[in-house]
DNA sequence: AGATTTTCTGGAATGAATCCAGATTCAGAG
DNA sequence: CTCTGAATCTGGATTCATTCCAGAAAATCT
């Protein structure tokens, strides 16, 4: 647990920030919750330090995204989530029906998904990519046979 | 404007929703304005129409994004944008600064970069792509020689 | 036209995120 | 270890996007 904190507080110390119990606290649960909303770790923190309030939350998820520790995903019909995987631009695959959300690699595993065809002049700095589907649970069962 | 008028008319039959005034110049205002908001459209429809409520905005965007008439897209920091150009697969660029959205192709024109590594047992039917990154005009001017 | 279903209106309510002013805590200098 | 300025946190109010609700109006089918 030490060991942990040490980590977190050189990770905020790296990025300009100071160290503060509830920074230590939401980095922790984003860890432990990966692509969990605003209101989810505050439920966590706030269990886990007795009390938070929805700014501090807010403010160091925002400060953690902005600075590249933790990275930001905005489904449609879902809040934001956060997750601390970051710096491999793997995607998410998220089900339609009950919201759950998982990573996976990117599928080709080298620059053409990360790159695209006309940049319009932009300069370019991340690709987000989200796969919308069915999970298992969610697939409505068949009578298997006969078919 | 009576062909316009024919053709969405036409596309909502085929999807099994009602022909209605409001939702004829939903889908016009739409196409007028690709990657606008809920609330563009109402201003834009109020314009056309006199009035319209926010209700029969929501109700159909959500209700031709659904049936694929139109794509609705979620980009963190703003809230939901619509369009018309649906089944063609193609992505988008936003910049960071001032919000703007460009369509983009898709960079490999095949399957790819709609196919995750693992699926995860899901069954996927979409695949949504946002390049992140600085446009032109917000681009810091720098002094162009001696560079 | 008449009956039935769908859609629209207007207003209230919810949920997510942000703003604000003041109190508290942190990091670095002595 | 104490002081000081800067960064951060608190709690409450506020904004913005979206949804809920019940009744009125319009569309479709016969």
């Amino acid at each position: 647990m030490t060991d942990q904190h040490t980590e977190h507080a050189t990770a905020l110390r790296s990025a300009g920030l100071n160290v503060t119990a509830q920074r230590i606290a939401i980095i922790d649960a984003v860890i432990h919750h990966p692509h969990s909303t605003a209101d989810d770790i505050y439920q966590a923190v706030t269990t886990r330090l007795g009390s938070i309030s929805h700014q501090a939350v807010y403010d160091t998820l925002s400060a953690l995204s902005e600075r590249g520790l933790l990275r930001r995903i905005q489904p449609s019909h879902s809040p934001a989530r956060f997750e601390t995987r970051v710096g491999d631009n793997h995607h998410h695959l998220i089900c339609r029906e009950c919201g759950d959300v998982r990573d996976v690699d990117c599928a080709v595993h080298y620059t053409p998904c990360l790159t695209a065809s006309d940049d319009h002049g932009f300069r370019i700095d991340e690709a987000e990519v989200i796969y919308w589907g069915i999970c298992p649970t969610c697939t409505p069962v068949r009578s298997s046979a006969h078919g």
